[in-house]
DNA sequence: TCGTTTGTTCGATAAAAATGGAACTAAGCC
DNA sequence: GGCTTAGTTCCATTTTTATCGAACAAACGA
């Protein structure tokens, strides 16, 4: 269990386990925290992926993908910046985040994981 | 959501969702009868994918996989015939199964879904 | 028809998760 | 120091799941 700095504490890149990723993964709203950090370039703070939601049920969201591993966060200043842990999701489970978010090798395929209607 | 014969109802490759499907994994045992399925050539009944756990606890597992898509249920005689639905899988979320059941293009990688030790 | 096998359904209980208000902490700004 | 912002932690409540014995149902064979 890496601990960053005086941060949050993140689980080591072998010890990742498809069960808790998978528990992570089957909330709505962990999903589209998930979903939304992929489509970004830059990691994004609690605030930006709250959807409206109080503070204090995602707070116990983040804290479920940070221990499944999906996410990492840090502090910067007063805020808390998340990005997905995907060079260590891909080396544990190739494909899987690939899988997850829609990204195939056919820029057709996948209609379901990108949230499109099924031909 | 198709009723097959006299038999179970699983739902539409449509309505397949991600969710669903990771929730359904997210289970120690759910997640175990999906591998031994994936390794089987042949499907197999309830009583051999049960573990040792009682059968009305297995019974629930089976729903819980048959209502997430995941699974297909037959009846043949007394017992109960299970398969992936591995083609529709693949044509919701392409590479999804893959990904989890450790099937990459290079034989050496993905250990971790293999359930080997990570190099 | 009776007994056997295989699995489901029912129902009660226990365990685990989600929810959200309130209090609290850390960091920055004045 | 006092104030603000961003999240976390605490705690009680609700909701969802899991577990498993017991009763039930379907298919088969003797």
């Amino acid at each position: 269990m890496a601990r960053d700095e005086i941060g949050f504490s993140h689980p080591d890149e072998e010890t990742l386990s498809l069960e808790a990723i998978f528990h992570a993964l089957s909330d709505p709203y962990r999903l589209r925290i998930v979903q939304a950090l992929a489509a970004s370039a830059a990691p994004m703070n609690c605030g930006d992926l709250s959807f409206g939601r109080p503070k204090s049920s995602m707070s116990h969201h983040f804290r479920i993908l940070r221990a499944a591993g999906v996410l990492h966060t840090t502090s910067q200043g007063v805020e808390h910046m998340n990005s997905l842990r995907r060079a260590a999701l891909d080396r544990r489970f190739p494909g899987l985040m690939a899988a997850i978010l829609g990204e195939t090798g056919h820029p057709a395929a996948a209609p379901a994981a990108r949230g499109l209607a099924p031909a």
